[in-house]
DNA sequence: GAGCACTGC
């Protein structure tokens, strides 16, 4: 690089609005513990305010680190501020995130994901390698900023633990767009919060007719967005268009219209002599090839509009420059944990009124812009809450939970949550991680949990891998556990004749790994991929996602590195099996999956023995979809709630394989739990809940009371809202195509 | 008889 480049780069950060309070937020961070900046993108703040600290010797006595919620965030970020500080990216300033580590013995201003930061208390829970932390983007509210929250706001509630090993006290930047900065600053102790004003441009804002308040389900928001789409390029001035939509489907659905539509105009449209003359049409959603998703950011053909038709993966997750006008449908596709049934359901929901601000955003990053929400007024005023849920009020928290255990904060409830999630999700997650045996029946980790902390998986998959490991077998458990937790690797085209084709080569798939079981065929695609020749052709042969197998690949060496590490512990479990060796693979399956049994009821249907009793069928993409003879018991990896409620990645099992573990599912006493979980049980009372729990099991629950007390129930009634919701959009869906 | 948004360790 040239000396002028340096300077440049340099100068212009000079300009940035940041810069002229750079002495005021030196000392604010110098006089207080917490501090809350706010600014809006373009303020400068992640890139110039670590900066500022190094140059003022904060890193004299320790690093600067700062989080971010994403990947590329934290690499991008660094990549540009190594330039900056005229340093090679990896010594004084680097990266840390998954499978990627920049840094150095020299490194003091690291940037990382949230992820890698809480890995980080748990190696060394002071962080005393630290002397700032930065917390970025808190208002995007990811679980792992949320729960790195509480902890620093906890470290500091006993200041013992604060200053333990360091000469010099932490100090805790939380950095933030301008929302919600008073709750922010109440959590942290009323802690002085610093703006900076942003730079981007005004936005004007529109609302349609389209959506009202009584549509909170309607589908027919697509057409209403492609109509929307063609009226913007038939009367507005030059710019990029970008559309938000929820899906895949919807998505294609709308790109098809716009063709077909598109086509149909008379190109030449004089609107204030600029000429308008085509509309370049492009689909992006995450699980798009790579290459394609590219071609988003290349700029269109002289004369020539863009219209981007996305996911909300265009809301953060990537930014596409050029963009002057937003369509908003005002819907996004959430994933939601429901703990009423134990399941994690996707559905379609209005967004909040923040998100609808972000969205509308991404038309000023580079000049003044316009957006075109669908909805009325009235919709946005009625149905949008103010702010999105935070995701830690809407998932499991399983292994979330087990996290802060290890960390030695029992009390899980009164744990500091900038929100707390209701108190069935954490009893929830207590009780599973009691039936896997990572706590015991006070709440404290085992050395099984122990063990399980260290994998990057769900305690349950995790449960399993460990099986495996103290039998031996670790090679079948590893790759199956690698494929479960990566995105789904089977392709299925939209075309019927590709389709076809498609399920043709995958139904091979499972023949080939005996055709009765889904993790099975995981395992078979793992190894067949792995030892081909050409891996990317191979899974192009078979429609199966390259870029997601990759990934399975890369999860599988971390997870068998972590597992090495353990084993060399002394205290690792070893075990002997005197089963059939046939059937060793699909009984280490069940030590994690005995929460997901399901047992067949009638016909095709099974009811699960979670203690919901869900009623549920096996997904047609299974291999043992249809297959009747001797199924009578199966786990499963996860529900689909769609037209029905289905479970994926099945596979047999016999019930003595499970009959000592069922019963486990039920002795647990919740409340119990969650008494122990406050700390507030003493020694006295501890015994006498022992000796109930003693009679209780006395006469033992049996596998067999607990199916007959499930037979009884069923579920229809509690998942029925959520069906109902999907009948009556895909009914409105019909209906508009036969308009 | 099939409807998976987006992150992250």
């Amino acid at each position: 690089m040239s000396k002028s480049a340096r300077w440049d780069s340099k100068d212009e950060s000079k300009h940035l609005p940041i810069y002229q309070h750079k002495h005021n937020l030196i000392q604010a961070v110098k006089n207080s513990t917490f501090l809350v900046v706010t600014g809006e993108t373009g303020s400068g703040k992640t890139t110039q305010l670590p900066q500022y600290l190094h140059e003022a010797g904060f890193c004299k006595k320790g690093n600067i680190g700062i989080t971010q919620p994403r990947r590329v965030a934290a690499i991008t970020v660094a990549q540009r501020v190594a330039q900056e500080m005229q340093c090679t990216l990896g010594r004084e300033v680097g990266y840390q995130v998954r499978f990627d580590d920049c840094t150095s013995q020299d490194t003091v201003v690291k940037y990382m994901t949230d992820g890698c930061l809480l890995r980080e208390i748990l190696a060394d829970p002071g962080l005393s390698q630290y002397s700032v932390v930065i917390l970025d983007e808190v208002h995007e509210r990811s679980l792992n900023t949320d729960i790195l929250l509480g902890l620093l706001k906890k470290l500091f509630s006993s200041p013992a633990k604060a200053s333990k090993g360091r000469s010099r006290p932490l100090k805790v930047v939380v950095m933030s767009a301008t929302l919600e900065t008073d709750k922010l600053s109440a959590f942290l102790g009323n802690c002085p919060v610093f703006t900076i004003p942003g730079r981007t441009f005004p936005v004007t804002c529109m609302f349609g007719t389209a959506v009202g308040p009584k549509d909170t389900e309607s589908t027919g928001y697509v057409k209403e967005v492609v109509k929307m789409a063609l009226d913007v390029h038939s009367s507005e001035m030059a710019g990029d268009i970008l559309v938000f939509l929820t899906g895949q489907s919807e998505i294609e659905r709308a790109c098809d219209l716009l063709f077909e539509k598109a086509e149909a105009i008379d190109y030449r449209y004089d609107v204030q002599d600029q000429t308008v003359e085509g509309l370049l049409i492009l689909p992006l959603y995450g699980s798009m090839p790579t290459d394609q998703q590219r071609q988003i950011f290349q700029p269109p053909p002289p004369g020539i509009r863009k219209c981007v038709v996305a996911t909300n993966i265009a809301a953060t997750s990537l930014t596409i420059n050029g963009i002057k006008y937003i369509i908003d449908s005002g819907f996004v596709k959430q994933l939601n944990h429901n703990s009423r049934v134990g399941m994690d359901i996707l559905e379609v929901v209005p967004i909040s009124k923040s998100e609808a601000q972000q969205r509308a955003g991404r038309a000023g990053r580079t000049s003044a812009g316009k957006c075109f929400r669908i909805y009325t007024k009235e919709f946005w005023e009625k149905c949008m809450p103010e702010y999105t849920v935070p995701e830690i009020q809407r998932t499991s928290l399983t292994a979330v939970v087990l996290t802060l255990k290890c960390l030695g904060i029992h009390d899980v409830i009164r744990f500091p949550y900038l929100d707390s999630p209701e108190e069935r999700f954490i009893l929830e997650a207590l009780k599973q991680l009691f039936q896997f045996d990572a706590i015991d029946r006070r709440g404290r980790v085992t050395q099984l949990g122990e063990l399980m902390v260290e994998f990057p998986l769900h305690p349950g998959l995790t449960r399993a891998v460990l099986k495996a490991a103290s039998l031996s077998c670790q090679d079948m458990l590893l790759p199956v556990a690698a494929m479960l937790s990566v995105e789904n690797i089977f392709i299925r085209p939209g075309h019927p004749d590709k389709q076809k084709e498609a399920d043709k080569i995958h139904r091979a798939l499972a023949a080939k790994s005996g055709g009765m079981n889904d993790f099975a065929t995981l395992l078979t695609v793992f190894q067949l991929c792995k030892s081909s020749d050409r891996p990317s052709e191979w899974c192009r042969q078979n429609w199966i996602h390259w870029r997601a197998l990759k990934s399975a690949f890369s999860v599988e060496t971390q997870l068998r590195e972590i597992l090495l590490r353990l084993q060399q512990k002394r205290d690792f479990p070893v075990e002997t099996f005197d089963g059939n060796k046939g059937e060793l693979f699909r009984q280490c399956l069940c030590t994690g999956y005995f929460t997901n049994v399901a047992r067949r009821s009638v016909g095709k249907v099974f009811c699960t023995m979670d203690g919901h009793g869900s009623m549920v069928q096996i997904h047609p993409s299974s291999s043992l979809f249809d297959q009747e003879a001797e199924l009578n018991w199966v786990i499963f990896h996860d529900v689909l709630v769609t037209s029905r409620v289905y479970i994926r990645t099945v596979c047999p099992i016999r019930y003595d394989w499970v009959k000592d573990l069922l019963p486990k599912l039920h002795e647990v006493d919740v409340y119990e739990l969650s008494s122990v979980a406050r700390e507030e049980v003493t020694d006295e009372e501890m015994m006498k809940w022992e000796t109930r729990e003693a009679a209780k099991r006395q006469p033992e629950v049996s596998a067999e009371d607990v199916m007959k007390k499930l037979e009884k129930r069923n579920n229809e009634a509690t998942v029925s809202d959520a069906r109902a919701r999907y009948l009556q959009r895909k009914q409105q869906r019909q209906q508009n195509k036969a308009l």
